[in-house]
DNA sequence: GTGTAATTGCAAATGAGTCGCAATTGCAGG
DNA sequence: CCTGCAATTGCGACTCATTTGCAATTACAC
Protein backbone atom coordinates (compact mmCIF):
# COMPACT_ATOMS: atom_id res chain seq x y z
CA UNK A 1 0.00 0.00 0.00
CA UNK A 2 2.98 2.21 0.12
CA UNK A 3 4.09 4.26 -2.59
CA UNK A 4 7.65 4.34 -3.19
CA UNK A 5 7.29 8.16 -3.85
CA UNK A 6 5.12 8.78 -1.05
CA UNK A 7 6.49 10.01 2.69
CA UNK A 8 9.69 8.69 2.81
CA UNK A 9 11.24 12.18 0.95
CA UNK A 10 13.26 14.21 3.14
CA UNK A 11 14.14 17.77 3.06
CA UNK A 12 17.74 17.85 1.70
CA UNK A 13 20.39 18.25 4.48
CA UNK A 14 23.19 19.77 2.56
CA UNK A 15 20.51 22.74 2.03
CA UNK A 16 20.15 25.39 4.50
CA UNK A 17 16.67 25.25 6.02
CA UNK A 18 14.22 28.01 5.51
CA UNK A 19 10.26 28.27 5.76
CA UNK A 20 10.74 29.01 2.44
CA UNK A 21 12.22 26.69 1.11
CA UNK A 22 10.56 23.77 3.19
CA UNK A 23 7.55 24.34 2.13
CA UNK A 24 8.64 24.53 -1.76
CA UNK A 25 9.59 21.43 -0.87
CA UNK A 26 6.60 20.13 1.02
CA UNK A 27 4.08 21.05 -2.16
CA UNK A 28 6.57 19.53 -4.94
CA UNK A 29 7.07 16.53 -2.65
CA UNK A 30 3.49 15.91 -2.20
CA UNK A 31 2.88 16.86 -5.97
CA UNK A 32 1.87 13.97 -7.94
CA UNK A 33 3.46 15.45 -11.56
CA UNK A 34 5.32 18.46 -12.42
CA UNK A 35 4.64 21.98 -11.02
CA UNK A 36 5.43 25.48 -12.53
CA UNK A 37 6.56 28.08 -10.77
CA UNK A 38 2.92 30.47 -10.67
CA UNK A 39 1.52 27.02 -9.30
CA UNK A 40 3.74 26.94 -6.39
CA UNK A 41 3.08 30.64 -5.59
CA UNK A 42 -0.26 30.28 -5.73
CA UNK A 43 -0.55 27.06 -3.32
CA UNK A 44 1.77 29.15 -1.31
CA UNK A 45 0.01 31.73 -0.48
CA UNK A 46 -3.27 30.14 0.16
CA UNK A 47 -1.36 27.77 2.85
CA UNK A 48 0.33 30.18 4.61
CA UNK A 49 -1.88 33.05 6.02
CA UNK A 50 1.50 34.53 8.14
CA UNK A 51 4.82 35.85 6.33
CA UNK A 52 4.81 36.76 2.52
CA UNK A 53 6.16 34.89 -0.08
CA UNK A 54 7.88 36.75 -3.52
CA UNK A 55 7.71 35.20 -6.61
CA UNK A 56 11.13 35.84 -6.99
CA UNK A 57 11.89 33.21 -3.97
CA UNK A 58 10.30 30.93 -5.31
CA UNK A 59 12.39 31.01 -8.61
CA UNK A 60 15.57 31.14 -6.25
CA UNK A 61 14.63 28.32 -4.17
CA UNK A 62 13.74 26.16 -7.25
CA UNK A 63 16.99 27.17 -8.53
CA UNK A 64 19.24 26.24 -5.58
CA UNK A 65 16.69 22.84 -5.77
CA UNK A 66 17.76 22.11 -9.35
CA UNK A 67 21.25 23.06 -9.00
CA UNK A 68 21.76 20.68 -6.36
CA UNK A 69 19.76 17.84 -8.24
CA UNK A 70 16.79 17.46 -5.98
CA UNK A 71 14.95 19.36 -9.00
CA UNK A 72 14.14 18.69 -12.75
CA UNK A 73 13.14 21.62 -14.54
CA UNK A 74 11.73 20.82 -18.08
CA UNK A 75 9.72 23.11 -20.34
CA UNK A 76 7.56 20.90 -22.62
CA UNK A 77 6.80 22.43 -26.11
CA UNK A 78 3.92 24.37 -26.65
CA UNK A 79 3.26 26.12 -22.61
CA UNK A 80 5.64 29.24 -22.68
CA UNK A 81 6.47 28.10 -19.10
CA UNK A 82 8.84 25.90 -17.04
CA UNK A 83 8.00 22.70 -14.82
CA UNK A 84 9.34 21.32 -11.44
CA UNK A 85 9.52 18.45 -10.62
CA UNK A 86 11.20 16.49 -7.30
CA UNK A 87 13.66 14.16 -8.67
CA UNK A 88 12.24 10.32 -7.34
CA UNK A 89 15.59 8.45 -8.51
CA UNK A 90 14.60 6.49 -11.73
CA UNK A 91 13.43 9.40 -14.91
CA UNK A 92 10.72 9.61 -15.87
CA UNK A 93 8.73 10.48 -19.02
CA UNK A 94 5.39 12.16 -19.49
CA UNK A 95 2.60 12.11 -22.48
CA UNK A 96 2.07 15.88 -22.37
CA UNK A 97 -2.04 16.51 -23.11
CA UNK A 98 -2.09 19.10 -25.94
CA UNK A 99 -5.22 20.78 -24.72
CA UNK A 100 -5.23 20.59 -20.51
CA UNK A 101 -1.15 20.60 -20.88
CA UNK A 102 -1.67 18.00 -18.15
CA UNK A 103 1.70 15.71 -17.69
CA UNK A 104 1.31 12.14 -17.24
CA UNK A 105 3.92 10.55 -16.46
CA UNK A 106 4.79 6.88 -18.40
CA UNK A 107 4.55 3.53 -16.91
CA UNK A 108 8.23 3.00 -18.42
CA UNK A 109 10.65 4.06 -20.42
CA UNK A 110 9.85 3.54 -24.08
CA UNK A 111 14.12 3.00 -24.62
CA UNK A 112 13.94 0.07 -22.45
CA UNK A 113 10.43 -1.29 -23.83
CA UNK A 114 9.57 -0.07 -27.53
CA UNK A 115 5.83 -0.88 -27.08
CA UNK A 116 5.09 2.90 -26.30
CA UNK A 117 1.62 1.85 -25.14
CA UNK A 118 2.21 5.01 -22.18
CA UNK A 119 -0.04 5.70 -19.49
CA UNK A 120 -3.34 4.34 -20.15
CA UNK A 121 -6.14 6.20 -22.23
CA UNK A 122 -3.94 8.63 -23.31
CA UNK A 123 -4.27 9.23 -27.30
CA UNK A 124 -0.50 9.55 -29.06
CA UNK A 125 -0.52 12.08 -31.79
CA UNK A 126 3.34 12.73 -31.84
CA UNK A 127 6.21 12.79 -29.96
CA UNK A 128 9.43 14.21 -28.89
CA UNK A 129 13.12 13.24 -28.45
CA UNK A 130 15.87 15.18 -27.27
CA UNK A 131 19.20 14.09 -26.85
CA UNK A 132 21.80 16.07 -24.15
CA UNK A 133 25.22 15.70 -24.32
CA UNK A 134 28.31 17.21 -26.06
CA UNK A 135 28.95 17.67 -29.51
CA UNK A 136 32.59 16.97 -30.71
CA UNK A 137 34.25 20.50 -30.66
CA UNK A 138 32.55 21.30 -27.01
CA UNK A 139 33.29 18.30 -25.53
CA UNK A 140 37.78 19.20 -26.28
CA UNK A 141 37.42 22.37 -25.29
CA UNK A 142 36.81 23.45 -21.70
CA UNK A 143 33.60 25.54 -20.65
CA UNK A 144 33.94 28.56 -22.31
CA UNK A 145 31.49 29.18 -24.63
CA UNK A 146 28.70 31.80 -23.10
CA UNK B 1 26.04 14.31 -55.28
CA UNK B 2 22.57 15.55 -54.88
CA UNK B 3 21.03 15.95 -51.64
CA UNK B 4 17.52 15.92 -51.20
CA UNK B 5 17.02 18.77 -48.95
CA UNK B 6 19.09 21.10 -51.39
CA UNK B 7 18.18 23.22 -54.45
CA UNK B 8 14.58 21.49 -54.53
CA UNK B 9 12.79 23.48 -51.96
CA UNK B 10 10.27 25.82 -53.26
CA UNK B 11 8.18 28.69 -51.85
CA UNK B 12 5.08 27.80 -51.23
CA UNK B 13 1.94 27.59 -53.63
CA UNK B 14 -0.50 28.54 -51.27
CA UNK B 15 0.88 31.23 -49.72
CA UNK B 16 1.06 35.28 -50.80
CA UNK B 17 4.63 35.63 -51.86
CA UNK B 18 6.24 39.20 -50.51
CA UNK B 19 9.56 39.98 -50.30
CA UNK B 20 9.75 39.26 -46.57
CA UNK B 21 8.51 35.73 -46.33
CA UNK B 22 10.80 34.75 -49.38
CA UNK B 23 13.84 36.02 -47.45
CA UNK B 24 12.62 33.91 -44.50
CA UNK B 25 12.33 31.11 -46.26
CA UNK B 26 15.81 31.48 -48.18
CA UNK B 27 17.54 31.35 -44.99
CA UNK B 28 15.68 28.34 -43.66
CA UNK B 29 15.90 26.37 -46.62
CA UNK B 30 19.57 27.16 -46.96
CA UNK B 31 20.05 26.58 -42.92
CA UNK B 32 21.51 22.83 -41.93
CA UNK B 33 18.94 22.92 -38.87
CA UNK B 34 16.94 25.19 -37.02
CA UNK B 35 16.96 28.47 -36.32
CA UNK B 36 16.07 31.23 -33.69
CA UNK B 37 13.75 33.90 -34.68
CA UNK B 38 16.80 36.41 -33.61
CA UNK B 39 19.09 33.98 -36.15
CA UNK B 40 16.79 34.72 -38.95
CA UNK B 41 16.11 38.62 -38.06
CA UNK B 42 20.17 39.13 -37.64
CA UNK B 43 21.17 37.45 -41.19
CA UNK B 44 18.24 39.32 -42.50
CA UNK B 45 19.69 42.58 -41.97
CA UNK B 46 22.93 41.70 -42.98
CA UNK B 47 21.83 40.32 -46.28
CA UNK B 48 18.99 43.37 -46.75
CA UNK B 49 20.84 46.91 -47.19
CA UNK B 50 17.64 48.43 -48.68
CA UNK B 51 13.65 48.21 -46.98
CA UNK B 52 13.88 47.39 -43.12
CA UNK B 53 13.08 44.04 -41.37
CA UNK B 54 10.24 44.28 -38.12
CA UNK B 55 11.56 41.52 -35.45
CA UNK B 56 7.44 41.15 -35.39
CA UNK B 57 7.31 40.36 -39.28
CA UNK B 58 9.69 37.48 -38.38
CA UNK B 59 7.69 36.16 -35.61
CA UNK B 60 4.78 36.43 -38.47
CA UNK B 61 5.82 35.23 -41.14
CA UNK B 62 7.12 32.40 -39.24
CA UNK B 63 3.56 31.51 -37.81
CA UNK B 64 2.60 31.77 -40.99
CA UNK B 65 4.51 28.96 -42.34
CA UNK B 66 4.34 26.91 -39.22
CA UNK B 67 0.50 26.83 -39.52
CA UNK B 68 0.13 25.94 -43.09
CA UNK B 69 2.55 23.41 -42.21
CA UNK B 70 5.70 24.26 -43.99
CA UNK B 71 7.83 25.07 -40.54
CA UNK B 72 8.16 23.28 -37.66
CA UNK B 73 8.80 25.12 -34.15
CA UNK B 74 10.66 23.20 -31.15
CA UNK B 75 11.64 24.51 -27.68
CA UNK B 76 14.70 22.37 -26.30
CA UNK B 77 15.04 22.92 -22.83
CA UNK B 78 17.66 24.36 -21.72
CA UNK B 79 16.70 27.14 -24.04
CA UNK B 80 14.88 29.79 -23.56
CA UNK B 81 13.79 30.68 -27.24
CA UNK B 82 12.10 28.74 -29.99
CA UNK B 83 13.74 26.86 -32.79
CA UNK B 84 12.15 27.16 -36.45
CA UNK B 85 13.11 24.80 -39.18
CA UNK B 86 11.67 23.92 -42.93
CA UNK B 87 9.67 20.55 -42.67
CA UNK B 88 11.20 18.36 -45.25
CA UNK B 89 9.11 15.56 -44.90
CA UNK B 90 10.77 12.58 -42.63
CA UNK B 91 10.34 13.56 -38.93
CA UNK B 92 13.62 14.72 -37.29
CA UNK B 93 15.10 14.12 -33.91
CA UNK B 94 18.03 16.31 -32.71
CA UNK B 95 21.17 15.92 -30.33
CA UNK B 96 20.89 19.33 -28.64
CA UNK B 97 24.68 20.34 -27.36
CA UNK B 98 24.65 21.61 -23.79
CA UNK B 99 27.02 24.09 -24.27
CA UNK B 100 26.91 25.60 -27.98
CA UNK B 101 23.19 25.01 -28.46
CA UNK B 102 23.50 23.37 -31.55
CA UNK B 103 21.09 20.98 -33.11
CA UNK B 104 22.52 18.23 -34.55
CA UNK B 105 20.31 15.93 -36.77
CA UNK B 106 19.99 12.43 -35.86
CA UNK B 107 20.69 9.89 -38.71
CA UNK B 108 17.74 7.98 -38.18
CA UNK B 109 15.04 8.24 -35.85
CA UNK B 110 15.75 5.85 -32.23
CA UNK B 111 12.30 4.46 -32.38
CA UNK B 112 12.80 2.81 -35.43
CA UNK B 113 16.46 1.20 -34.07
CA UNK B 114 16.87 2.11 -30.82
CA UNK B 115 20.62 1.80 -30.95
CA UNK B 116 20.91 5.43 -30.39
CA UNK B 117 24.14 6.26 -32.04
CA UNK B 118 22.50 9.73 -33.18
CA UNK B 119 24.98 11.60 -34.98
CA UNK B 120 28.82 11.36 -35.50
CA UNK B 121 31.18 12.78 -32.36
CA UNK B 122 28.65 13.48 -30.03
CA UNK B 123 28.68 12.44 -26.37
CA UNK B 124 25.17 11.54 -25.16
CA UNK B 125 24.80 12.49 -21.26
CA UNK B 126 20.81 12.27 -21.38
CA UNK B 127 17.85 12.43 -23.13
CA UNK B 128 14.14 13.98 -23.39
CA UNK B 129 11.45 12.05 -24.79
CA UNK B 130 7.77 13.99 -24.73
CA UNK B 131 4.67 12.52 -25.80
CA UNK B 132 1.86 14.57 -27.32
CA UNK B 133 -1.99 13.70 -27.93
CA UNK B 134 -4.70 13.70 -25.82
CA UNK B 135 -5.65 12.49 -21.95
CA UNK B 136 -9.06 10.70 -21.52
CA UNK B 137 -10.71 13.39 -20.46
CA UNK B 138 -9.65 15.41 -23.43
CA UNK B 139 -10.12 13.12 -25.91
CA UNK B 140 -13.72 12.80 -25.13
CA UNK B 141 -14.58 16.58 -24.52
CA UNK B 142 -14.77 18.91 -27.32
CA UNK B 143 -12.26 21.22 -27.78
CA UNK B 144 -13.33 23.95 -24.51
CA UNK B 145 -10.42 24.11 -22.71
CA UNK B 146 -8.33 26.89 -23.24
C1' DG C 1 23.45 35.61 22.49
C1' DT C 2 26.25 37.60 18.51
C1' DG C 3 28.14 38.15 13.96
C1' DT C 4 28.20 37.30 9.41
C1' DA C 5 27.08 35.25 5.24
C1' DA C 6 23.12 33.39 3.03
C1' DT C 7 18.43 34.27 2.00
C1' DT C 8 14.42 36.98 1.28
C1' DG C 9 10.95 40.75 -0.35
C1' DC C 10 10.29 44.22 -3.26
C1' DA C 11 10.42 46.66 -7.23
C1' DA C 12 12.61 47.46 -11.36
C1' DA C 13 14.76 45.32 -15.36
C1' DT C 14 15.09 41.88 -18.95
C1' DG C 15 14.00 39.47 -23.11
C1' DA C 16 11.17 36.59 -26.12
C1' DG C 17 7.12 37.00 -28.20
C1' DT C 18 2.48 39.49 -29.29
C1' DC C 19 -0.64 43.15 -30.69
C1' DG C 20 -2.98 47.53 -32.41
C1' DC C 21 -2.84 50.54 -35.89
C1' DA C 22 -1.68 53.26 -39.73
C1' DA C 23 1.03 52.88 -43.95
C1' DT C 24 2.37 49.81 -47.65
C1' DT C 25 2.01 46.09 -50.90
C1' DG C 26 0.31 41.92 -53.57
C1' DC C 27 -2.68 40.68 -56.80
C1' DA C 28 -7.41 39.99 -58.94
C1' DG C 29 -10.36 42.26 -62.12
C1' DG C 30 -11.00 45.56 -65.32
C1' DC D 1 -1.27 49.28 -67.36
C1' DC D 2 -4.52 51.01 -63.59
C1' DT D 3 -7.56 50.58 -59.52
C1' DG D 4 -9.17 48.85 -55.18
C1' DC D 5 -9.22 46.21 -51.37
C1' DA D 6 -7.61 42.78 -48.44
C1' DA D 7 -3.39 40.97 -46.71
C1' DT D 8 0.95 42.21 -44.94
C1' DT D 9 4.35 45.13 -42.84
C1' DG D 10 6.84 48.49 -39.57
C1' DC D 11 6.67 50.53 -35.50
C1' DG D 12 6.12 51.03 -30.86
C1' DA D 13 3.83 49.71 -26.95
C1' DC D 14 2.63 45.81 -24.40
C1' DT D 15 2.56 41.10 -22.00
C1' DC D 16 4.35 37.76 -19.14
C1' DA D 17 7.77 34.49 -17.35
C1' DT D 18 11.94 34.97 -15.30
C1' DT D 19 16.05 37.58 -13.39
C1' DT D 20 18.48 40.94 -10.75
C1' DG D 21 19.99 44.83 -7.45
C1' DC D 22 19.63 46.11 -3.02
C1' DA D 23 18.43 46.77 1.61
C1' DA D 24 16.28 44.21 5.34
C1' DT D 25 15.87 39.74 7.50
C1' DT D 26 17.26 35.18 8.98
C1' DA D 27 19.90 30.72 9.73
C1' DC D 28 23.34 28.80 12.06
C1' DA D 29 28.28 28.30 13.67
C1' DC D 30 30.95 30.00 17.46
Amino acid sequence: MKRDNDAELQFPDNIRRTKQREEVFRLLAAASGPMSAVDIYNQLLQSMTDGNFAMSTVYRVLAVFEEKGYVIKSAPSGSDMSYYEWCRGQHRHYAVCLKCHRMIPLKRCPFENAALDAAEDFTITGHKLELYGYCKGCSTKSNVYK
